[in-house]
DNA sequence: GAATTTTTTTAGTTTCCACTACATAAGCAT
DNA sequence: ATGCTTATGTAGTGGAAACTAAAAAAATTC
């Protein structure tokens, strides 16, 4: 059988190009204009590999998720439930205003509003955003079972307050906050904690 | 002097209609059509009205402080700083969820992202958020003043994490959740403050 | 009633959007 | 080389975006 030509960019390349635009303006706020430019390829290749802009957008929200779901995992992973919400809370401080990358989470971002023909994404930000919290809850949940918060706690409540405070987080960052601020932020935050 | 055609709709029940679409859809996300379908108006009108659709977005900007000010200022007026804040977050987490209005705080979900043009929007709505945590933070430094809180309180710090929680129920309203999650949020945070 | 001023209505304008038809190019198998 | 298949570049598609020119309509003042 004949094989075709063969792609001539990297798909994982174009994706991180295209994730950083997505990130910038937004799933509606980014154009295909934009997109290809970025990408440095043209409109067909786009389709052709990606089949549309929800695609293209759902791939780079994957690659995103690839990128930043690790040191998630990895601030879970701390010994106690109160050190893994603090290093959850001082990574989100730090990395949500990094020069290099834009500002705020952009599951938060990324589509809070918009037309009726981009429902479907702000449900899958949504969706993807609540993941994160179940994440998080289990992590509580595991903290109870280890003696490491007390027994009245409230895993699924404890897990929305962390996640809000987070989502804050990216909404002050967005808004042009700084690190130092944010920090104190994550700080005060812990506090609320029943350890 | 001759006086001219009087104007034949109701500048402020437009605005609200306005504001409902640019509070449920983003500014990006609400089209012209959408905006003078709501209106009940044609485009000349609203352009002779509002200059642009920038300047009615600012104008339904202004309806909404209005309106939600009110109860922003009277949850201050409290008389100790903890109950001003419970006050705050209690509503936030109500207001922001109830049937017949959009949810999420406007100031938050209408333009977190977008593209180059609508820039001085994004900085608009940052700015009126800011706004908000600076009058939390008086709030703060008068309850130092009347010994309410510690010598060693940080008011600004804590108005910035009000603000957080806050703005995270907002993105959490916009994702779905339900006035009683919110309200757990709500009583979660209240637990970090120093009294 | 005529002149003046402002709003409304109609019917567009230009520009940009996401997306694609089509011809060409580049690889593989035979 | 000749098919065969898939990717690419060129050049567009229809449609919706924000916005407006021009004429008709509704009020006032003289």
């Amino acid at each position: 059988m004949a094989m075709g030509r063969p792609r001539a960019f990297d798909v994982d390349q174009a994706l991180d190009k295209a994730l950083i635009v997505f990130w910038e303006k937004g799933y509606e706020g980014a154009s295909l204009s934009e997109l290809t430019a970025a990408m440095g390829i043209k409109p067909p290749s786009l389709y052709a590999a990606f089949g549309n802009k929800e695609g293209l957008f759902r791939r780079a929200l994957d690659r995103y998720e690839e990128m930043k779901g690790g040191s998630m995992d990895e601030a879970l992973a701390a010994p106690t439930a109160r050190e893994a919400v603090q290093r959850l809370l001082c990574h989100a401080a730090s990395s949500q205003c990094e020069k290099g990358s834009p500002h705020g989470c952009m599951l938060v971002t990324a589509g809070l509003s918009g037309g009726e023909e981009s429902s479907a994404i702000r449900e899958e930000l949504a969706q993807r955003r609540q993941a994160g919290c179940a994440k998080i809850r289990k992590r509580f949940e595991r903290a109870k079972k280890e003696g490491d918060l007390p027994e009245d706690a409230d895993p699924a409540a404890l897990a929305r307050y962390v996640t809000a405070v987070m989502n804050g987080i990216s909404v002050q960052a967005a808004g042009g906050a700084t690190k130092k601020e944010l920090q104190q932020v994550a700080d005060m935050a812990l506090k609320a904690l029943p350890v």
